[in-house]
DNA sequence: GCCTCGGTACTCGGATAAATCTTGTCCGAGTTGAAAAGG
DNA sequence: CCTTTTCAACTCGGACAAGATTTATCCGAGTACCGAGGC
């Protein structure tokens, strides 16, 4: 169960767009530099970003993307299901109602290994819903005071 | 992010094993047949638990898995590391490191994206070992009391 | 000097291959149990 | 009838392919800016 590279990837970036401000679009060029990424896919992490209403797109000289929302209402869920898709990692396939196992009876009762398994993902999903990338930037800008600094000035500096 | 099928098998399995009770061992065979499942991968998720500590096996005619501790002893975390393994979903690379980002600072301060996504995991994992396997039996038998009867009968009719 | 028009460069967007992981399958090593032979 | 020996069947265990998902790449459609030409 590994989780897509891409996620680590479109979190530092909204962290970046985040330092830049929604004044100013970013390219997708300018974001892979900034990490020597690979612009062609981190290109495909920002348009399901733009899919899921997390950044905006704008074509042509001057483009790139920008955060949709202030980074207060974009929460880390909001980039990993943009990323990862909405469906849970646990998917049940209901084999309790196959072969000799199966209970013929018709008003089956809800899966109880599903539940449980649910519940886990639950408390991961309320885990991750509950910090928003403006939380992550107060934590840097508190860390690591130079480094929205730094991030502001290479991307003004690259056009 | 989906998370591998054996692990519902294996979480389905070991309810079954539980049934049974550890003084029997059952083959691969009647568990795969059980839920018309393919019996040399389920083999396979069974060799994990094993190796894991979860399961007991013992070669030979008569032989068998049978569960290696007591159902309260078992948490559903043990199942999901035993299959999936030990390592987080989320794996940080540090790209924060690398390219015109790089902070050049020595004692780098740990990366906050990769904290945020741990805590969600930590949550994830805490809820998971919270439940084990005879709480799941308690909640099984309390919604549908025939299914550890009709398990137990049908796995000791299966030689 | 101001407006209009055309071209050019730049951007995203989706369609298209390579790599890696999951899923599925197979056969061999080892062990047990039973059957058969001997005492 | 009991003991010993042999055999055969059954079990797990790891090595070996097929399919699916992730990763990576490319080129085309569309847009905004910039310059040139005309009014």
């Amino acid at each position: 169960m590994r989780m897509a590279e891409g996620v680590e990837w479109a979190l530092h970036s909204c962290l970046n767009l985040a330092w830049v401000g929604p004044e100013r679009a970013v390219p997708t060029a300018a974001l892979a530099a900034f990490y020597e990424l690979p612009a062609a896919y981190l290109n495909k992490q920002l348009q399901a970003l733009a899919r899921a209403g997390v950044v905006y797109s704008t074509p042509g000289p001057g483009g790139g993307f920008r955060l949709a929302r202030d980074p207060e209402q974009i929460t880390l869920l909001d980039v990993v299901v943009a990323i990862e898709g909405r469906e849970d990692a646990f998917q049940c396939t209901e084999i309790r109602q196959r072969g000799p196992g199966a209970t013929p009876d018709a008003p089956t009762a809800p899966c109880l290994v599903d539940q449980a398994m649910r519940r886990a993902e639950i408390a991961w999903r309320a885990e991750l819903a509950s910090q928003t990338i403006a939380e992550l930037q107060a934590a840097v800008r508190q860390a690591a005071p130079e480094v929205p600094v730094r991030a502001r000035q290479w991307f003004a500096a690259t056009p």
